[in-house]
DNA sequence: GCTGAAATCACACATTA
DNA sequence: TAATGTGTGATTTCAGC
């Protein structure tokens, strides 16, 4: 019982090389149909579906979302906010992030380290956007000690493509 | 004729709230039946298909893609990184852009001011495969004049979705 | 917006390594 | 024993009206 247990559980978090190629696929063009994804791979339309069900079941893929293009959604504004803290204890560091995590304008947060505590990537509809942005949540917070910010000129590559070479388990 | 060309690239540039619900509901979750979406929104399938397909060939949504959870990855190391230029002139920029855009390392690359001339996310393996990147990216160009990497702890988040508020056309 | 055909998806079963 | 491949029914997509 104990063994197939844990049978089990190895072999879900190990990927062969097929699931990578259909991860790596996934992550260019979600909208491609299993039986295509499964005659390019040289697998039958069943076991690509399960592969598939697989990665997302076990949290390979987090999600399959639409990328909307920012020219054709009206006028945008994208900034890149480095903000520093002036205690930067843990709990510090939590409290901010899961008061910024939350507003809809911010897209990414990163807690980096050297330089600033943390970097956002924030969008808004025009500067006035984004001074109401500075004040909820940069200027209204006692211990955000400094605020940098950088606005996007334009955003010359966006992708959300990981790397995913190099993952690929020795074939055995 | 000329009346009914005008009106048809009237209404493939025009968005109504529906529409925007759409774009909204995919930017969350593409992988939605579209008779899902249907019920959702109050309309039958067909007119959401045409929809979400007018939605997809106007250009508004760019891409559907899965996204994958770089927890389950593998070890990946995540960098913000600021670049200025020595030479900061519309042909050097875009020499610039185009060096750096086709590397599959670079996730997002934004043309900011002010600061930096540019600011880059950048995933790698690991601190060697940096190493690597900064080499054949910054170090072996001439114009590159001060590089700052700060390097990711932790992504608290990442969201593709665009704020669509206010993009609602006044009903009439 | 509705109804049709066509394609796709999802599942149970038999098979093989 | 656990993965793969074949076949069936249900669902969905997509064309016409």
């Amino acid at each position: 019982m104990i063994y197939s247990i844990i049978t089990n559980s190895m072999k879900s978090i190990t990927l062969d090389e097929t699931d990578l190629h259909l991860l790596d696929a996934l992550q260019r063009d979600a909208s491609q149909s299993n039986q295509a994804l499964a005659e390019r791979f040289h697998i039958s339309p069943p076991t690509c579906l399960r592969r598939v069900r697989r990665l997302r079941e076990g949290g390979w893929i987090a999600a399959e979302v639409a990328l909307v293009d920012p020219a054709h959604a009206g006028p945008l504004l994208t900034a890149v906010v480095e903000v520093s803290l002036d205690r930067q204890d843990a709990d510090s560091l939590a409290a901010f992030e899961q008061r910024v995590v939350p507003d809809e304008a911010v897209q990414q947060c990163y807690r980096v380290s050297p330089g600033p505590d943390f970097v956002l990537i924030v969008t808004v509809g025009d500067m006035a956007g984004y001074q109401a942005l500075a004040q909820r949540l940069f200027t209204s917070d006692a211990n955000v000690r400094n605020v940098k910010a950088f606005f996007s000129l334009a955003r010359a590559k966006f992708s959300t493509r990981l790397p995913l070479a190099g993952l690929v388990a020795p074939p055995g």
